[in-house]
DNA sequence: CCCACCCTACGAAGATCGTCGTTGACTTAC
DNA sequence: GTAAGTCAACGACGATCTTCGTAGGGTGGG
């Protein structure tokens, strides 16, 4: 499969790990979800190498075990799971979207003024498909 | 199941049909959908009694056909989409997901300025669930 | 040497999803 | 009254997802 597929939800859960701890071994990923779900070792082995089958990370071998990592970087990875939810589901207004970003949940003055000041040096880059 | 639960793809198609033409039959929807994507009768059928049974839609008879209506509004129900991701890939942050909606496809100064417009008339509301 | 422990690999079970074929009921046209 | 068309219902199949048990290999302690 040469697209990227989304991640499930286990599957994000898991990379969220890899892109807060940096490359790891299944023990250390398994760990440290360990406060949130509870799972057997091997169900968290599993689903690594189902998403190293999918091409959602990459491992190396060093010793007995393996080196977990990434394939793609949070942000680009978030990019993705947006565009996807607004043509799914906004029919690819970004206008639309950003206002029920906004209406979701209480959003605090301090956002609100962090997000207009995204706006307001927003409008240069666009590297990095 | 008292929470309602995240609509599927397949689902969510419908679910945009539905509000695009308020209360439809079954026949109404798929035509509609043909456009789109190509199943058979059935298929759109037995979405929606799976939706039905889901509380995702409801329906009412009329004759020998059934009407089908979505159960809950576009923006309430984007919204939850929209909250889930938020959770799911941004662990809550809103500012964070507005930046990366942003950067997700060049978004052209008109819908700028909508946005920018959303952000000052935001911050008295905040009604309905 | 053998036991305990850690690691990977693999298979399989159960659940959900999307798809469709078939059936049976009811209407309408001839 | 028979044939054609429309409709809801239902069962089933293949695919995918998540879960785990089991097996097998390696390493270290006694």
């Amino acid at each position: 499969m040469p697209p990227i597929p989304r991640p499930t939800d286990a599957e994000l859960a898991i990379l969220r790990v890899l892109w807060a701890r940096g490359p790891s071994t299944v023990r250390e990923v398994h760990t440290d979800m360990a406060d949130t779900r509870t799972v057997a070792y091997t169900t968290t082995l599993k689903l690594l190498q189902v998403m190293t089958a999918k091409g959602l990370v990459t491992r190396e071998a060093r010793g007995p075990q393996h080196i977990y990592r990434a394939r793609h970087s949070e942000q680009l990875m978030q990019r993705r799971l947006v565009r996807d939810l607004v043509d799914r589901a906004f029919g690819g207004s970004t206008s639309q979207f950003v206002l029920q970003a906004l209406a979701s949940r209480r959003t605090s003055p301090g956002e609100l003024d962090e997000i207009r000041r995204l706006l307001d040096t927003y409008g240069k880059d666009t590297e990095e498909e």
